[in-house]
DNA sequence: AGGTCATGTAACCAGATTCGTTACACTGGA
DNA sequence: TCCAGTGTAACGAATCTGGTTACATGACCT
């Protein structure tokens, strides 16, 4: 259980929403798919919830489904709401002041580091959830051929 | 201490060298400005000088200089020499393959998070040490004004 | 030759984050 | 009313983080 897997579980979420079209599945149902624990998937939901992705029923005939087209999800969409701070962090301690380095790197580096992530995003922002959805179906597919 | 912050060291560290122009620097000296233990601080010159980035010498004139000229270092040959699996990881457990979606997305997930991990270190190959030393110049040259 | 200083690395710790699990309150429908 | 499902809190084990101590190794200098 080392790294975060959330983005992965998010896509994989909606995938299976997706290929639900519009019948609501149970966390129960998807966790199978993802192999994993329904509550973890729950609050993957709880989270694509908040950012607006998906919608949720209580009850006997609850579950969820996506609260979009599948072409009007980007991957970015789901990164940024599972995904609150990725990526390398900055100084953890203030450096030290009286160092030149140390007094204007923190700056420096942050905008560098925040262009590189913007870059991380738009490359995911170029892939929607029907792609990902159209290059399983390719796979499955060939692989049923 | 929550995040990784290795990358934010590592450039730290080699912009003091870089400050320096050949004269060795200690640990000591370099985690005064960073603000930390020298030991962490030799930890990261360790694995720059795996990637061949830094050369140290031990002894009681010992330390540690820039392998390169900082326009040949960039930052992505740093954050390569530190940070040696970053961003969002697939699943951990493999996914159910009786579904679609789970028997194949694992492959497409995989190529897409290497495009987004790749746009985002050609963000970070296009800076080099120089051109961080250079805006942390004129950021000194402007706090002096 | 001996002393001193700095590197290199192993070992250990506490804090944080991860996901999996259990538990339980709430909700909607049959 | 019962039941199936969501929503969320709480806890635990595994892992990763940087900070610290400790010590062997090596290089210079007198």
């Amino acid at each position: 259980m080392s790294k975060n897997c959330r983005f992965a579980v998010a896509v994989h979420v909606c995938a299976v929403l997706a290929m639900n079209e519009g019948k609501p599945a149970t966390s129960d149902e998807i966790a199978r798919s993802v192999n994993t624990n329904p509550v973890v998937v729950r609050r993957i939901l709880s989270s694509l919830a908040k950012a607006g992705l998906v919608r949720s029923w209580r009850g006997s005939t609850g579950g969820s489904v996506l609260a979009r087209e599948p072409a009007d999800i980007s991957l970015r969409a789901l990164f940024r709401a599972v995904d609150d701070s990725e990526g390398p962090a900055l100084h953890n301690q203030p450096p030290n002041p009286d160092c030149p380095v140390g007094a204007h790197i923190v700056p420096v580096l942050g905008s560098i580091i925040g262009r590189a992530e913007a870059a991380r995003e738009s490359a995911l922002a170029g892939v929607s959830l029907a792609d990902v959805l159209g290059q399983i179906r390719s796979r499955a597919a060939a692989a049923a051929a």
